[in-house]
DNA sequence: GAAATTTTTTGGTGCAAGCCCAAATTTTGT
DNA sequence: ACAAAATTTGGGCTTGCACCAAAAAATTTC
């Protein structure tokens, strides 16, 4: 499941720091308890609780309460898009005089109000490069290109 | 008074709204009325009053009670900035296949979170650019370059 | 397998940023 | 000077994100 199989979303559905849980999860990979993204995001389990409840209402996650959650196919297609979206405007940073390290974090700031219409133009016009400064780029997303060939 | 005379400031200091305030500010050019703010951002005029004190507070305006508003040094060195980061960030997306608009309301979202420190690096990246999408690029302000030659 | 410990959730609170409404205040125009 | 318009103040609401304390469920230990 990717991206394309949900045309709808725009990019700019989810806060900075809901971005942090979904990026966590998937790195993850499988089901994850409470207590890892609490120390892993550095805040209080009550607080994971409650976002990840709110992550699953609103369909990234699967949740079991006391057993931990993982990413459903919107989730896990959405955060394939969080994980390009940042890396691709952290690519493109660096193309300006920015550090690798400088790009991220800079990057890490202002993405989640960085819209998928613009991150597939972007991905596009650099002709989408498979390798950014803080992994590997995964294609066969960007809506554009994939649906004039 | 420019935006050298402020070295201090990294351009993460102010909501997007309140940006959205002193760039309102700065193209009325002169003592400035609530009522005339509130209409121009669609606001309630007690909201803009609210926010006009707490840009008073934290020292972008002058504002005389009842009468108005005007920018001070800092607001204006400040605000100088914010419209620079806009225009160097539009033009960088016109570059990547987006409308002078898409990039005009792309960045729109999220340049309150784009560092000064990474707008300058863009800005000497690209050679210092004199025309945007937008306006006119006014530079004398990007402390990197001027400091070295 | 029952008790103790750990994990997770729930309920309450707080703070910051924004917004609106209604009422009070000040200015403006006649 | 008085009415109208503009501005401010006070109150309340929402969202996002955080914490703490207490309850509930799961896990570990004996």
């Amino acid at each position: 499941m990717n991206e394309q199989s949900y045309p709808e979303f725009t990019g700019l559905e989810l806060s900075p720091r809901k971005i942090d849980y979904l990026k966590f999860i998937l790195e993850k990979d499988g089901t994850v308890k409470t207590t890892e993204i609490s120390s892993g995001l550095q805040v209080d389990p009550s607080t994971t609780s409650k976002t990840l409840n709110e992550l699953a209402s609103a369909g990234y996650l699967n949740h079991i309460p006391y057993r931990g959650v993982d990413l459903t196919e919107l989730g896990e297609a959405y955060t394939q898009f969080l994980v390009r979206r940042h890396r691709i405007l952290s690519l493109l940073l660096t193309h300006y005089g920015l550090s690798p390290e400088e790009a991220c974090d800079e990057v890490s700031r202002f993405e989640a109000f960085v819209s998928r219409d613009a991150v597939d133009k972007i991905c596009s016009s650099m002709g989408h490069p498979m390798f950014g400064v803080c992994g590997e780029i995964s294609h066969g997303k960007c809506l554009h290109e994939e649906n004039h060939h």
